[in-house]
DNA sequence: TAGATTGTTAATCGATTAACAATC
DNA sequence: TAGATTGTTAATCGATTAACAATC
């Protein structure tokens, strides 16, 4: 069974959202109460919830318990996954620490950065390595998924590395396009600067819109 | 003229790559060549490219600089921007220093977090203050971006501040969906974690479509 | 039962792609 | 000129929305 990308992003928010309502687990939820709460038609959340079979129930809406394990079952979010960060200036120093990371199943086992300098300096628990040795700790530790935090100019050499370790999914936030270093790699881009971009891009053509000619 | 928001996007993108071109403005790069860079089909780049009116030479491509210029004129990106962010953890720290925000056009002018312990201990250039402050300090410096770091549960909160203070374009990475409190302000939810586990449910997803029966 | 809400189908909408004449 | 590449139109594709019978 294909399930459409937008409708994979959606499922994982609505995930995110079962999880948050935490002791509740029996709580049932309409579409109509989802789709507010996720900024989305009743509509597109009852299609999106019916690649996972049924789940709901007419009059009662939805159990968020049942709702959280067949989301979980459907997209494989129940496994754990080992994961690292390359680069370790501060974004990636922040998503080395980041939390929320463990109770969403992505054990952070590894840090990378091409500064010997960098790696002795920062005090963490996670073991730090030096940039070369990327896809060979990669191997080593079985890591799974790749989180890029490196320069541009440095990302997709980061990607091949993990890529040749074995990575099978990866998330790069350094501000240029990755691809997939190879069949079976998956790869999402997150230019946090590019969105700042588009929302003042957005609000200027809102803008334009409402004063076309004056 | 309406332009789609996946071009407004690409569009995003494609300036990025010009200004990161540099020194060269004068080369000219064919659309199958920005399609390779940007990770889409020649069709897609030109058609975006169209929405600004004639840009290219046929036989010949687009020439970096016009290209520049043109895709800044459509999407207002020229103009300077003032910018703030709510939350100052790891994240909204990091972001609150981002080096890249000034060349882009973003002028970080305020941090705001809810901790005074934190306000007084932070190291940094841009003016600090309490969260209380937002909308008064938004309208007194005339503050037209803001980005929401703060924790999931304060996130809606410091969007209604924002928008009460008159800032028209949010971007979100509080792990939980902000719409726009009012009509004209654009909102954009960016959820790291989340990011995480699409591109680990697509790479579960494509595995299993390997081993239908194994 | 009556009211609410699902699951699903069909209709709509919009974005992407393919193709090619026009142009440099 | 011949080769390359644009700008644009029409065709395709896929996602979203609307509607409603089935169900609790």
């Amino acid at each position: 069974m294909v399930i459409p990308e937008p409708t994979i992003a959606r499922l994982c928010s609505m995930y995110r959202f079962c999880e948050d309502a935490g002791v509740d687990a029996g709580r049932q939820v309409s579409s109509a109460a989802l789709g507010r709460e996720l900024g989305a038609t009743e509509s597109s959340i009852r299609k999106d919830i019916s690649f996972l079979g049924e789940t709901g129930r007419s009059g009662a809406g939805y159990g968020l318990g049942l709702l959280k394990k067949k989301i979980a079952a459907a997209l494989g979010l129940s496994r754990r996954r080992r994961t690292c960060v390359v680069g370790l200036g501060s974004l990636g120093t922040a998503l080395l620490e980041y939390e929320r990371l463990g109770p969403a199943g992505f054990d952070m086992v590894a840090g990378f950065d091409a500064s010997i300098n960098r790696l002795e300096t920062l005090r963490t628990s996670v073991k730090l390595y030096p940039a070369y040795e990327v896809s060979d700790v990669v191997r080593r530790e079985r890591i799974e998924v790749g989180i890029i935090a490196v320069p541009a100019a440095a990302a997709r050499e980061a990607a091949d590395s993990l890529a040749a370790g074995g990575v099978q999914a990866i998330v790069n936030f350094a501000p240029v396009v990755v691809r997939p270093p190879r069949p079976g790699v998956v790869v999402r881009n997150v230019d946090m600067l590019n969105e700042l971009r588009v929302v003042a891009a957005q609000s200027f053509l809102s803008d334009s819109a409402h004063t076309p000619l004056a």
